[in-house]
RNA sequence: GGGGUUGUCGUCUAGCUUGGUAUGAUGCCAGCCUCGGGCGCUGGAGGUCGUCGGUUCAAAUCCGACCAGCCCCA
Protein backbone atom coordinates (compact mmCIF):
# COMPACT_ATOMS: atom_id res chain seq x y z
CA UNK A 1 0.00 0.00 0.00
CA UNK A 2 1.55 3.33 -1.23
CA UNK A 3 0.09 6.53 0.20
CA UNK A 4 0.30 10.31 -0.79
CA UNK A 5 -1.63 8.91 -3.97
CA UNK A 6 -4.99 8.95 -4.59
CA UNK A 7 -7.40 11.12 -2.64
CA UNK A 8 -6.05 11.40 1.10
CA UNK A 9 -8.98 13.39 2.98
CA UNK A 10 -12.75 11.74 3.58
CA UNK A 11 -15.62 13.70 1.47
CA UNK A 12 -17.49 13.81 4.75
CA UNK A 13 -13.77 15.05 6.91
CA UNK A 14 -12.48 17.88 4.85
CA UNK A 15 -15.03 18.90 1.99
CA UNK A 16 -13.30 21.62 0.64
CA UNK A 17 -9.54 19.68 0.72
CA UNK A 18 -11.40 16.84 -0.62
CA UNK A 19 -12.80 18.49 -3.94
CA UNK A 20 -9.65 20.36 -4.69
CA UNK A 21 -7.98 17.19 -4.34
CA UNK A 22 -10.86 15.48 -6.55
CA UNK A 23 -9.59 18.09 -9.58
CA UNK A 24 -6.07 18.30 -9.09
CA UNK A 25 -5.41 14.46 -8.88
CA UNK A 26 -8.34 13.04 -11.43
CA UNK A 27 -6.14 15.51 -13.87
CA UNK A 28 -9.54 17.64 -14.52
CA UNK A 29 -7.36 20.98 -13.94
CA UNK A 30 -4.52 22.37 -12.39
CA UNK A 31 -3.46 26.12 -11.51
CA UNK A 32 -2.12 28.59 -13.10
CA UNK A 33 0.96 30.90 -12.58
CA UNK A 34 -0.97 34.18 -12.23
CA UNK A 35 -3.77 34.57 -9.16
CA UNK A 36 -7.38 32.98 -10.08
CA UNK A 37 -6.77 31.13 -13.03
CA UNK A 38 -6.79 27.68 -14.00
CA UNK A 39 -5.51 25.49 -16.68
CA UNK A 40 -8.23 22.94 -17.82
CA UNK A 41 -5.95 19.99 -18.85
CA UNK A 42 -7.52 17.19 -21.58
CA UNK A 43 -9.60 15.25 -19.36
CA UNK A 44 -11.51 18.08 -18.32
CA UNK A 45 -11.69 19.38 -21.39
CA UNK A 46 -12.82 16.37 -22.99
CA UNK A 47 -15.81 16.39 -20.15
CA UNK A 48 -16.42 20.17 -21.34
CA UNK A 49 -16.51 19.08 -25.13
CA UNK A 50 -19.10 16.73 -24.69
CA UNK A 51 -21.59 18.86 -22.47
CA UNK A 52 -20.88 21.85 -24.93
CA UNK A 53 -21.82 19.52 -28.10
CA UNK A 54 -25.01 18.44 -26.16
CA UNK A 55 -26.03 21.85 -25.91
CA UNK A 56 -24.97 23.00 -28.92
CA UNK A 57 -27.65 20.44 -30.63
CA UNK A 58 -30.76 22.03 -28.54
CA UNK A 59 -29.47 25.62 -29.28
CA UNK A 60 -29.33 24.67 -33.08
CA UNK A 61 -32.38 22.88 -32.94
CA UNK A 62 -33.93 25.57 -31.77
CA UNK A 63 -32.62 28.21 -34.17
CA UNK A 64 -29.67 29.77 -32.45
CA UNK A 65 -26.16 30.27 -34.42
CA UNK A 66 -22.88 30.22 -33.35
CA UNK A 67 -20.57 33.38 -33.57
CA UNK A 68 -17.11 34.80 -31.98
CA UNK A 69 -16.69 38.11 -30.14
CA UNK A 70 -14.18 39.91 -29.38
CA UNK A 71 -12.74 39.97 -26.26
CA UNK A 72 -12.04 43.51 -25.47
CA UNK A 73 -14.92 46.10 -25.08
CA UNK A 74 -14.35 50.01 -25.39
CA UNK A 75 -15.21 51.36 -22.38
CA UNK A 76 -17.51 53.84 -23.59
CA UNK A 77 -19.80 50.53 -24.72
CA UNK A 78 -19.23 48.83 -21.80
CA UNK A 79 -20.66 51.72 -19.56
CA UNK A 80 -23.61 53.03 -21.49
CA UNK A 81 -26.27 50.61 -19.59
CA UNK A 82 -25.60 52.14 -16.26
CA UNK A 83 -27.21 49.37 -13.85
CA UNK A 84 -24.61 46.54 -16.08
CA UNK A 85 -22.06 48.87 -15.42
CA UNK A 86 -21.95 49.50 -11.75
CA UNK A 87 -22.25 45.74 -10.74
CA UNK A 88 -19.68 44.24 -12.85
CA UNK A 89 -17.13 47.34 -12.41
CA UNK A 90 -15.46 45.96 -9.21
CA UNK A 91 -14.32 42.83 -11.20
CA UNK A 92 -13.38 43.84 -14.86
CA UNK A 93 -9.62 43.85 -15.94
CA UNK A 94 -8.31 46.79 -18.30
CA UNK A 95 -6.18 46.80 -20.63
CA UNK A 96 -4.58 50.54 -21.23
CA UNK A 97 -1.52 50.20 -23.03
CA UNK A 98 -0.75 48.91 -26.29
CA UNK A 99 3.32 48.17 -26.18
CA UNK A 100 4.68 51.51 -24.44
CA UNK A 101 2.21 53.81 -25.16
CA UNK A 102 -0.88 54.31 -23.68
CA UNK A 103 -4.73 53.28 -25.15
CA UNK A 104 -6.55 56.37 -26.29
CA UNK A 105 -9.74 54.84 -24.93
CA UNK A 106 -8.84 52.12 -21.82
CA UNK A 107 -10.33 48.65 -23.28
CA UNK A 108 -12.05 46.26 -20.64
CA UNK A 109 -11.50 42.38 -20.78
CA UNK A 110 -14.98 41.14 -21.32
CA UNK A 111 -16.65 39.99 -18.19
CA UNK A 112 -19.59 39.45 -20.06
CA UNK A 113 -20.51 40.74 -23.80
CA UNK A 114 -24.43 42.11 -24.00
CA UNK A 115 -22.91 45.42 -24.43
CA UNK A 116 -20.46 44.34 -27.31
CA UNK A 117 -23.02 42.32 -29.25
CA UNK A 118 -25.48 44.69 -28.29
CA UNK A 119 -23.70 47.20 -30.23
CA UNK A 120 -23.55 45.13 -33.47
CA UNK A 121 -27.20 44.38 -32.99
CA UNK A 122 -28.06 47.99 -33.74
CA UNK A 123 -26.24 47.85 -36.82
CA UNK A 124 -28.03 44.50 -38.08
CA UNK A 125 -31.65 44.82 -36.72
CA UNK A 126 -34.02 47.53 -38.91
CA UNK A 127 -36.95 45.46 -39.61
CA UNK A 128 -39.30 42.98 -37.70
CA UNK A 129 -38.06 40.61 -41.14
CA UNK A 130 -34.72 40.74 -39.52
CA UNK A 131 -36.25 39.13 -35.81
CA UNK A 132 -35.87 37.46 -33.81
CA UNK A 133 -32.39 37.38 -33.95
CA UNK A 134 -31.04 34.25 -31.65
CA UNK A 135 -27.31 34.30 -31.39
CA UNK A 136 -24.64 32.05 -29.10
CA UNK A 137 -21.17 32.42 -28.40
CA UNK A 138 -18.83 29.70 -26.70
CA UNK A 139 -16.06 31.78 -25.26
CA UNK A 140 -14.36 32.62 -22.12
CA UNK A 141 -15.35 35.47 -19.49
CA UNK A 142 -12.89 37.16 -17.33
CA UNK A 143 -13.99 38.65 -14.25
CA UNK A 144 -11.27 39.56 -11.63
CA UNK A 145 -11.74 36.91 -8.57
CA UNK A 146 -8.89 37.82 -6.09
CA UNK A 147 -10.46 36.22 -2.71
CA UNK A 148 -12.39 33.07 -2.43
CA UNK A 149 -11.01 31.06 -5.55
CA UNK A 150 -11.93 27.54 -6.39
CA UNK A 151 -11.14 25.32 -9.21
CA UNK A 152 -14.05 25.14 -11.70
CA UNK A 153 -16.67 26.85 -9.38
CA UNK A 154 -15.31 30.69 -8.63
CA UNK A 155 -12.25 32.04 -10.86
CA UNK A 156 -11.03 35.03 -12.59
CA UNK A 157 -11.94 33.10 -16.14
CA UNK A 158 -14.31 30.31 -16.98
CA UNK A 159 -15.42 28.80 -20.13
CA UNK A 160 -19.23 29.54 -20.85
CA UNK A 161 -21.26 30.33 -23.33
CA UNK A 162 -23.85 33.19 -23.54
CA UNK A 163 -26.72 33.56 -25.83
CA UNK A 164 -27.93 37.01 -26.98
CA UNK A 165 -31.42 37.24 -28.31
CA UNK A 166 -33.51 40.40 -29.55
CA UNK A 167 -37.32 39.81 -30.55
CA UNK A 168 -39.92 41.86 -31.58
CA UNK A 169 -42.35 41.53 -28.36
CA UNK A 170 -42.43 40.90 -24.64
CA UNK A 171 -43.76 38.33 -24.97
CA UNK A 172 -42.15 36.81 -27.47
CA UNK A 173 -38.65 37.14 -25.48
CA UNK A 174 -40.44 35.53 -22.25
CA UNK A 175 -40.78 32.19 -24.10
CA UNK A 176 -37.36 32.40 -25.40
CA UNK A 177 -36.34 32.59 -21.42
CA UNK A 178 -38.12 29.70 -20.62
CA UNK A 179 -37.14 27.57 -23.95
CA UNK A 180 -33.14 28.23 -22.72
CA UNK A 181 -33.98 27.49 -19.15
CA UNK A 182 -35.74 24.18 -20.11
CA UNK A 183 -33.24 23.48 -22.30
CA UNK A 184 -30.55 23.55 -19.53
CA UNK A 185 -32.59 22.03 -16.69
CA UNK A 186 -33.00 18.96 -19.69
CA UNK A 187 -29.19 19.12 -20.11
CA UNK A 188 -28.42 19.09 -16.05
CA UNK A 189 -30.68 16.56 -15.07
CA UNK A 190 -30.71 14.18 -17.82
CA UNK A 191 -27.21 14.09 -18.65
CA UNK A 192 -25.08 15.49 -15.90
CA UNK A 193 -27.93 13.87 -13.30
CA UNK A 194 -27.92 17.22 -10.97
CA UNK A 195 -31.08 17.97 -9.99
CA UNK A 196 -32.33 21.50 -9.65
CA UNK A 197 -34.97 23.47 -8.36
CA UNK A 198 -35.76 26.05 -10.95
CA UNK A 199 -37.25 29.79 -10.51
CA UNK A 200 -36.74 32.85 -10.43
CA UNK A 201 -34.26 35.28 -8.91
CA UNK A 202 -35.03 38.30 -6.58
CA UNK A 203 -34.25 42.50 -7.64
CA UNK A 204 -31.48 42.07 -5.56
CA UNK A 205 -29.85 38.74 -6.77
CA UNK A 206 -31.12 39.07 -10.66
CA UNK A 207 -28.08 39.79 -13.38
CA UNK A 208 -27.36 43.07 -13.50
CA UNK A 209 -29.45 45.64 -16.24
CA UNK A 210 -31.99 42.56 -16.47
CA UNK A 211 -35.74 42.91 -16.16
CA UNK A 212 -35.87 39.03 -14.62
CA UNK A 213 -33.69 36.61 -14.26
CA UNK A 214 -34.56 33.14 -14.24
CA UNK A 215 -32.54 30.14 -12.59
CA UNK A 216 -31.52 26.46 -11.98
CA UNK A 217 -29.94 25.89 -8.69
CA UNK A 218 -28.45 22.97 -7.33
CA UNK A 219 -27.20 21.60 -3.87
CA UNK A 220 -24.10 20.76 -2.93
CA UNK A 221 -22.82 17.47 -0.70
CA UNK A 222 -21.65 19.98 1.62
CA UNK A 223 -25.09 21.25 1.81
CA UNK A 224 -24.00 24.82 0.44
CA UNK A 225 -26.39 25.63 -2.76
CA UNK A 226 -24.38 26.33 -6.28
CA UNK A 227 -25.98 28.06 -9.51
CA UNK A 228 -26.29 26.21 -12.55
CA UNK A 229 -27.53 28.74 -15.04
CA UNK A 230 -29.24 31.17 -15.48
CA UNK A 231 -31.51 33.03 -18.15
CA UNK A 232 -32.38 36.74 -18.17
CA UNK A 233 -35.41 38.62 -19.86
CA UNK A 234 -33.94 42.22 -20.68
CA UNK A 235 -36.38 43.79 -21.57
CA UNK A 236 -35.64 46.90 -23.17
CA UNK A 237 -32.92 48.08 -20.74
CA UNK A 238 -30.30 47.53 -22.97
CA UNK A 239 -32.23 48.09 -26.55
CA UNK A 240 -32.88 51.39 -25.75
CA UNK A 241 -29.06 52.71 -24.62
CA UNK A 242 -28.12 51.09 -27.69
CA UNK A 243 -30.51 51.86 -30.07
CA UNK A 244 -31.77 48.51 -31.21
CA UNK A 245 -34.86 49.41 -33.18
CA UNK A 246 -36.83 47.99 -35.69
CA UNK A 247 -40.17 48.84 -37.98
CA UNK A 248 -42.73 46.73 -37.65
CA UNK A 249 -45.42 45.60 -39.54
CA UNK A 250 -46.88 48.80 -39.44
CA UNK A 251 -44.40 51.12 -39.95
CA UNK A 252 -43.94 52.06 -36.56
CA UNK A 253 -40.58 52.01 -34.99
CA UNK A 254 -40.45 49.88 -32.02
CA UNK A 255 -37.20 49.00 -29.53
CA UNK A 256 -36.12 45.74 -29.33
CA UNK A 257 -37.03 42.74 -26.28
CA UNK A 258 -34.19 41.27 -25.15
CA UNK A 259 -32.55 37.78 -23.59
CA UNK A 260 -29.07 37.08 -22.38
CA UNK A 261 -28.52 33.25 -21.14
CA UNK A 262 -25.10 31.71 -19.78
CA UNK A 263 -23.70 28.18 -18.59
CA UNK A 264 -20.38 27.75 -17.64
CA UNK A 265 -18.00 24.85 -16.76
CA UNK A 266 -18.82 25.64 -13.16
CA UNK A 267 -21.47 22.36 -13.84
CA UNK A 268 -18.39 19.95 -14.00
CA UNK A 269 -17.16 21.53 -10.25
CA UNK A 270 -20.79 20.31 -9.80
CA UNK A 271 -20.78 17.37 -11.11
CA UNK A 272 -18.03 16.22 -8.63
CA UNK A 273 -19.05 17.66 -5.31
CA UNK A 274 -22.32 16.15 -5.98
CA UNK A 275 -21.30 12.32 -7.28
CA UNK A 276 -18.16 12.17 -6.04
CA UNK A 277 -16.83 9.71 -2.95
CA UNK A 278 -13.78 9.02 -0.65
CA UNK A 279 -12.43 6.74 -3.61
CA UNK A 280 -12.61 10.65 -6.03
CA UNK A 281 -14.89 11.13 -9.25
CA UNK A 282 -18.36 9.83 -10.25
CA UNK A 283 -19.32 10.46 -13.61
CA UNK A 284 -22.65 10.31 -15.00
CA UNK A 285 -22.04 7.99 -18.30
CA UNK A 286 -23.24 10.42 -20.52
CA UNK A 287 -21.01 12.54 -19.81
CA UNK A 288 -17.75 10.70 -18.99
CA UNK A 289 -15.52 11.11 -21.84
CA UNK A 290 -14.73 7.12 -21.16
CA UNK A 291 -17.81 5.37 -20.10
CA UNK A 292 -16.47 1.60 -20.33
CA UNK A 293 -12.88 1.50 -19.20
CA UNK A 294 -11.16 -2.33 -19.99
CA UNK A 295 -8.20 -3.44 -17.56
CA UNK A 296 -6.40 -6.57 -18.80
CA UNK A 297 -5.34 -8.63 -15.89
CA UNK A 298 -2.09 -10.78 -17.36
CA UNK A 299 1.12 -12.25 -16.12
CA UNK A 300 4.03 -12.48 -18.33
CA UNK A 301 3.02 -15.71 -20.05
CA UNK A 302 -0.37 -14.58 -20.65
CA UNK A 303 0.00 -11.35 -21.60
CA UNK A 304 -0.19 -11.46 -25.81
CA UNK A 305 -3.69 -13.47 -25.24
CA UNK A 306 -5.21 -11.19 -22.53
CA UNK A 307 -4.67 -7.58 -24.06
CA UNK A 308 -6.14 -9.06 -27.67
CA UNK A 309 -9.06 -9.99 -26.08
CA UNK A 310 -9.15 -6.66 -24.00
CA UNK A 311 -8.79 -4.91 -27.81
CA UNK A 312 -11.60 -7.28 -28.72
CA UNK A 313 -13.88 -6.16 -26.41
CA UNK A 314 -13.25 -2.69 -26.65
CA UNK A 315 -13.98 -2.83 -30.54
CA UNK A 316 -17.49 -4.82 -29.45
CA UNK A 317 -18.51 -1.63 -27.48
CA UNK A 318 -16.98 0.71 -29.63
CA UNK A 319 -19.24 -1.09 -32.40
CA UNK A 320 -21.92 -0.45 -29.89
CA UNK A 321 -21.40 3.60 -29.85
CA UNK A 322 -19.85 3.10 -26.33
CA UNK A 323 -16.71 5.39 -25.10
CA UNK A 324 -15.18 2.63 -24.17
CA UNK A 325 -10.93 2.57 -24.00
CA UNK A 326 -8.78 -0.30 -22.85
CA UNK A 327 -5.91 0.70 -19.77
CA UNK A 328 -2.77 -1.40 -21.85
CA UNK A 329 0.18 -0.16 -19.89
CA UNK A 330 2.49 -3.18 -18.94
CA UNK A 331 4.05 -0.34 -16.33
CA UNK A 332 1.19 -0.20 -14.05
CA UNK A 333 -0.29 -3.35 -12.22
CA UNK A 334 -4.10 -3.68 -12.30
CA UNK A 335 -4.50 -3.03 -8.62
CA UNK A 336 -3.10 0.34 -9.48
CA UNK A 337 -4.98 0.89 -12.55
CA UNK A 338 -8.20 0.19 -11.09
CA UNK A 339 -7.56 3.35 -8.15
CA UNK A 340 -6.72 5.31 -10.82
CA UNK A 341 -10.04 4.78 -12.82
CA UNK A 342 -11.80 5.23 -9.92
CA UNK A 343 -10.52 8.46 -9.10
CA UNK A 344 -10.78 9.62 -12.71
CA UNK A 345 -14.37 8.19 -12.16
CA UNK A 346 -15.59 5.94 -15.10
CA UNK A 347 -18.43 4.48 -14.33
CA UNK A 348 -17.77 0.73 -15.39
CA UNK A 349 -15.07 -0.80 -15.50
CA UNK A 350 -14.25 -4.09 -17.19
CA UNK A 351 -11.51 -6.75 -15.41
CA UNK A 352 -10.62 -9.25 -18.03
CA UNK A 353 -7.85 -12.32 -17.26
CA UNK A 354 -6.44 -15.78 -18.43
CA UNK A 355 -9.17 -17.16 -15.92
CA UNK A 356 -12.34 -15.76 -17.22
CA UNK A 357 -11.27 -15.66 -21.06
CA UNK A 358 -11.00 -19.29 -20.18
CA UNK A 359 -14.70 -19.69 -19.09
CA UNK A 360 -16.24 -17.02 -21.84
CA UNK A 361 -17.19 -14.30 -19.17
CA UNK A 362 -15.56 -11.24 -18.07
CA UNK A 363 -16.58 -8.91 -14.86
CA UNK A 364 -18.02 -5.59 -14.60
CA UNK A 365 -17.62 -3.17 -11.69
CA UNK A 366 -19.79 -0.21 -11.46
CA UNK A 367 -18.43 2.83 -9.90
CA UNK A 368 -21.56 4.29 -8.56
CA UNK A 369 -22.14 1.26 -6.40
CA UNK A 370 -18.97 -0.65 -6.50
CA UNK A 371 -21.21 -3.87 -7.49
CA UNK A 372 -19.72 -5.97 -9.52
CA UNK A 373 -20.94 -8.93 -11.61
CA UNK A 374 -19.77 -11.69 -14.44
CA UNK A 375 -21.20 -11.84 -17.89
CA UNK A 376 -20.40 -14.11 -20.72
CA UNK A 377 -18.93 -12.23 -23.75
CA UNK A 378 -22.10 -12.22 -26.05
CA UNK A 379 -24.16 -10.48 -22.95
CA UNK A 380 -21.01 -7.82 -22.71
CA UNK A 381 -22.86 -5.20 -25.28
CA UNK A 382 -26.48 -5.46 -23.80
CA UNK A 383 -25.10 -5.63 -19.82
CA UNK A 384 -23.40 -2.79 -20.43
CA UNK A 385 -25.94 -0.76 -21.94
CA UNK A 386 -28.29 -1.47 -19.88
CA UNK A 387 -26.15 -1.20 -16.14
CA UNK A 388 -24.71 2.45 -18.15
CA UNK A 389 -28.25 3.63 -17.84
CA UNK A 390 -28.53 2.30 -14.33
CA UNK A 391 -25.61 3.67 -13.36
CA UNK A 392 -27.19 7.53 -15.15
CA UNK A 393 -30.53 6.91 -13.04
CA UNK A 394 -28.65 5.60 -9.94
CA UNK A 395 -26.61 8.70 -9.76
CA UNK A 396 -29.37 11.32 -10.62
CA UNK A 397 -31.69 9.74 -7.81
CA UNK A 398 -29.17 9.36 -5.22
CA UNK A 399 -28.49 13.15 -5.86
CA UNK A 400 -32.37 13.73 -5.61
CA UNK A 401 -33.17 12.50 -2.52
CA UNK A 402 -29.96 14.03 -1.38
CA UNK A 403 -31.24 17.43 -2.60
CA UNK A 404 -35.35 16.47 -0.78
CA UNK A 405 -33.58 15.82 2.38
CA UNK A 406 -31.95 18.95 2.36
CA UNK A 407 -35.05 20.68 1.62
CA UNK A 408 -36.50 21.88 4.67
CA UNK A 409 -38.83 24.86 5.87
CA UNK A 410 -39.00 27.64 8.72
CA UNK A 411 -41.17 30.56 9.44
CA UNK A 412 -38.90 32.05 12.13
CA UNK A 413 -35.32 33.18 11.35
CA UNK A 414 -33.65 31.41 14.81
CA UNK A 415 -35.64 28.51 12.69
CA UNK A 416 -34.08 29.11 10.06
CA UNK A 417 -30.54 30.27 11.25
CA UNK A 418 -30.20 26.79 12.75
CA UNK A 419 -31.96 24.60 10.00
CA UNK A 420 -28.44 26.34 8.26
CA UNK A 421 -26.01 25.73 10.99
CA UNK A 422 -27.02 22.25 11.58
CA UNK A 423 -27.40 20.73 8.22
CA UNK A 424 -27.47 23.21 5.50
CA UNK A 425 -29.73 22.81 2.19
CA UNK A 426 -32.44 24.41 1.24
CA UNK A 427 -34.52 26.62 3.40
CA UNK A 428 -38.23 26.96 2.33
CA UNK A 429 -39.44 30.37 4.28
CA UNK A 430 -42.48 33.10 3.43
CA UNK A 431 -41.25 36.19 2.78
CA UNK A 432 -42.59 39.61 2.17
CA UNK A 433 -40.78 40.97 -1.14
CA UNK A 434 -38.77 43.44 0.51
CA UNK A 435 -35.53 44.11 0.14
CA UNK A 436 -34.72 45.13 3.58
CA UNK A 437 -36.20 41.53 4.97
CA UNK A 438 -33.93 40.21 2.32
CA UNK A 439 -31.32 42.15 3.86
CA UNK A 440 -32.08 40.90 7.12
CA UNK A 441 -32.25 37.27 7.05
CA UNK A 442 -28.38 37.92 4.88
CA UNK A 443 -26.81 39.99 7.77
CA UNK A 444 -28.16 37.26 10.51
CA UNK A 445 -27.45 34.03 8.74
CA UNK A 446 -25.45 34.81 5.60
CA UNK A 447 -28.23 33.33 3.94
CA UNK A 448 -29.50 34.27 0.24
CA UNK A 449 -32.45 33.93 -1.43
CA UNK A 450 -31.35 31.69 -3.69
CA UNK A 451 -34.69 31.35 -5.79
CA UNK A 452 -38.23 31.93 -6.01
CA UNK A 453 -39.68 28.86 -7.20
CA UNK A 454 -41.62 28.87 -10.23
CA UNK A 455 -43.95 25.66 -8.69
CA UNK A 456 -44.11 26.74 -4.89
CA UNK A 457 -45.92 24.49 -2.58
CA UNK A 458 -47.71 27.16 -1.05
CA UNK A 459 -47.22 26.48 2.74
CA UNK A 460 -47.39 29.82 3.06
CA UNK A 461 -47.27 32.17 6.59
CA UNK A 462 -45.94 35.44 7.63
CA UNK A 463 -42.38 37.42 6.94
CA UNK A 464 -39.44 35.78 8.11
CA UNK A 465 -38.38 39.21 8.08
CA UNK A 466 -41.21 41.47 9.37
CA UNK A 467 -43.61 39.64 10.03
CA UNK A 468 -46.37 40.49 7.33
CA UNK A 469 -48.96 38.31 6.64
CA UNK A 470 -48.81 38.71 2.31
CA UNK A 471 -45.81 36.90 1.26
CA UNK A 472 -44.24 34.20 -1.31
CA UNK A 473 -42.50 31.30 -1.35
CA UNK A 474 -38.45 31.16 -1.25
CA UNK A 475 -35.65 29.36 -0.51
CA UNK A 476 -32.96 30.34 1.31
CA UNK A 477 -29.55 28.88 0.86
CA UNK A 478 -25.65 29.25 1.86
CA UNK A 479 -24.15 29.28 -1.52
CA UNK A 480 -21.10 29.30 -3.41
C1' G B 1 -13.45 44.03 2.33
C1' G B 2 -11.21 41.84 7.36
C1' G B 3 -8.32 37.95 9.69
C1' G B 4 -5.35 33.51 9.70
C1' U B 5 -2.07 30.08 7.46
C1' U B 6 1.28 27.70 3.93
C1' G B 7 5.32 27.70 0.02
C1' U B 8 11.94 22.84 0.23
C1' C B 9 13.70 17.76 -6.53
C1' G B 10 7.63 16.24 -10.90
C1' U B 11 4.55 15.15 -6.12
C1' C B 12 4.30 14.69 -0.72
C1' U B 13 7.70 15.85 3.00
C1' A B 14 12.17 16.40 7.27
C1' G B 15 15.19 20.39 8.56
C1' C B 16 13.66 26.51 10.51
C1' U B 17 12.84 27.49 17.46
C1' U B 18 19.07 27.68 18.45
C1' G B 19 22.21 30.38 10.93
C1' G B 20 27.36 26.38 8.97
C1' U B 21 27.48 19.60 4.09
C1' A B 22 19.54 19.34 1.94
C1' U B 23 16.05 14.28 4.88
C1' G B 24 12.89 10.49 3.47
C1' A B 25 9.13 8.61 0.48
C1' U B 26 6.81 8.46 -4.08
C1' G B 27 7.32 9.42 -9.15
C1' C B 28 11.10 9.31 -13.23
C1' C B 29 15.36 6.42 -15.92
C1' A B 30 18.09 1.40 -16.52
C1' G B 31 17.89 -3.79 -15.32
C1' C B 32 15.54 -8.06 -13.01
C1' C B 33 10.73 -9.89 -11.02
C1' U B 34 5.13 -10.32 -12.61
C1' C B 35 0.13 -8.10 -12.28
C1' G B 36 -7.38 -10.90 -9.66
C1' G B 37 -7.05 -4.10 -5.39
C1' G B 38 -2.03 1.37 -5.41
C1' C B 39 3.85 -5.74 -6.01
C1' G B 40 9.17 -6.73 -4.81
C1' C B 41 14.73 -6.21 -5.56
C1' U B 42 19.32 -3.54 -7.44
C1' G B 43 21.46 0.76 -9.44
C1' G B 44 20.94 5.93 -11.31
C1' A B 45 19.42 10.95 -12.56
C1' G B 46 16.79 14.90 -10.42
C1' G B 47 17.21 21.07 -5.85
C1' U B 48 18.66 29.03 -8.01
C1' C B 49 14.81 25.77 -0.59
C1' G B 50 8.19 30.74 -4.16
C1' U B 51 10.64 35.74 -5.95
C1' C B 52 13.44 40.08 -4.87
C1' G B 53 16.12 42.69 -1.30
C1' G B 54 18.39 43.21 3.75
C1' U B 55 21.35 41.42 8.19
C1' U B 56 25.80 38.10 8.51
C1' C B 57 32.34 35.56 7.54
C1' A B 58 28.08 32.34 6.39
C1' A B 59 20.76 32.30 5.20
C1' A B 60 16.09 26.98 3.55
C1' U B 61 16.72 28.93 8.67
C1' C B 62 16.65 35.80 11.01
C1' C B 63 14.19 40.64 8.88
C1' G B 64 11.26 43.25 4.91
C1' A B 65 8.53 43.58 0.51
C1' C B 66 6.29 41.07 -3.30
C1' C B 67 4.11 36.59 -5.79
C1' A B 68 1.09 32.24 -5.33
C1' G B 69 -2.05 28.43 -2.70
C1' C B 70 -5.47 27.25 1.22
C1' C B 71 -8.85 28.29 5.42
C1' C B 72 -12.26 31.37 8.42
C1' C B 73 -15.37 35.73 8.73
C1' A B 74 -18.12 39.84 5.95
Amino acid sequence: MTKEIGITVKKSNDFSDWYTQCVLKSSIADYSPSKGFIILRPYGYAIWEIIRELLDDELRKTGHKNGFLPVLIPESLLTKEKDHFDGFMPEVFWVTKSGDSDLGEKLAVRPTSETIAYSMFSKWISSYRDLPLKMNFWNSALRAEIKSTKPLIRNSEFLWQEGHTAHKDENEADQEVRVILDIYKNLIEQFLALPTLSGFKTEKEKFVGAKYTTCLESLMADGKALQMATSHHLGQNFSKPFEIKFLNKDTVEQFVWQTSWGISWRVIGAIIMVHGDDKGLILPPKISPTQVIIVPIYKDDSKAVVKQKAYELEQILKDSKIRAQTDDRDEYTSGWKFNDWEMKGVPLRVNVGLRDIKENKVELIRRDTKERFYVTEKELVNQTLSTLEKIQSNMFDRAKIHLQENTRSATTLEELLSLLDTSGGFVACSWCGKRECEDLVKEKTTADIRIVPFNPKNNISSCIGCGKQETIEVYFGRAY
